[in-house]
DNA sequence: AATGAAACTGAGACTCTGTCTCAATTATAT
DNA sequence: ATATAATTGAGACAGAGTCTCAGTTTCATT
């Protein structure tokens, strides 16, 4: 369905629907959590696409302007995204061992960092926190 | 003062004590906050130093093993140190205006991320939370 | 259906951060 | 003074990402 809504905005905007478009947008709505560009690159070439690194480069900056995707900051050295979901803003609890992505929001978590901002005169605009450590299924 | 721990940090590795190795630390040691590998190169060369980046990048390994510096998890997608000093674990907010970065504290915000890993039993290793905004000096 | 302009594509050059190799140099124990 | 092991700079290399360019494709218009 979401696949429509991302055509629309092409078209608004005077772009063209490819094929390479087409792939990418599918591959990127059939994923789960969170992914790389390189990954997906490699995903779609797996599946027999031709589509080449440009083009996903290319389209990813896209997907983020029609708020179908929306980059996630990540103290990881290369880029990072999620599908952009009703319940917006979280932070992240990052399993070392397998990886695995966790959401989370807290509406006390907030209002403290609202308030530590304001002890230093500083107008927060966004944040990122990220917890790293071992999830459930890998503390054995 | 903390440039002869250094040295003896160095010679007690059975490593030697060269130019390069003292103009990094000087460098390092004079220099105020966050720091990125090649804001040092370009720094010391600007100072006259010969030093050249693969002596820079050899070093910080160094630098960080010894205690001096530690690296701080950023977004940004490149490295960043920092000094150490005595009350080791703080969180920073950064001002995307000047770059200022403002090292806090908060002993209710460490709980309340606890009580939070603890509700999806996870076990949390470290975190990093970077509150983007914008500070006192910039707010016009 | 044919056309044509503008958008799009892949290949590969390029940038930036960081690592590695190698021959020449240097620190240090003797 | 010497030997030897560590260190150095230059430059090749790697990975993520951007950019250029010539050839291709979409799509609004005939």
């Amino acid at each position: 369905m979401e696949k429509q809504e991302f055509d629309a905005f092409i078209s608004k905007k005077g772009l063209k629907l490819t094929r390479e478009r087409d792939e990418i947008v599918s591959e990127v709505l059939c994923c789960q959590g969170h992914f790389a560009p390189d990954e997906l690159f490699v995903q779609l070439r797996s599946k027999g696409s031709k589509v080449s690194r440009a083009s996903i480069y290319r389209t990813i900056p896209l997907l983020v302007e029609s708020g179908l995707i929306a980059e996630v900051e990540r103290t990881d050295k290369h880029a990072h995204y999620e599908k952009v979901s009703k319940n917006s803003h979280h932070d992240h609890m990052i399993c070392t061992v397998c990886g695995r992505v966790i959401e989370f929001y807290s509406k006390p978590l907030e209002r403290l960092q609202e308030s530590l901002c304001k002890r230093e005169n500083f107008k927060g605009v966004r944040h990122c926190l990220e917890i790293m450590g071992v999830c459930e299924n890998c503390d054995g």
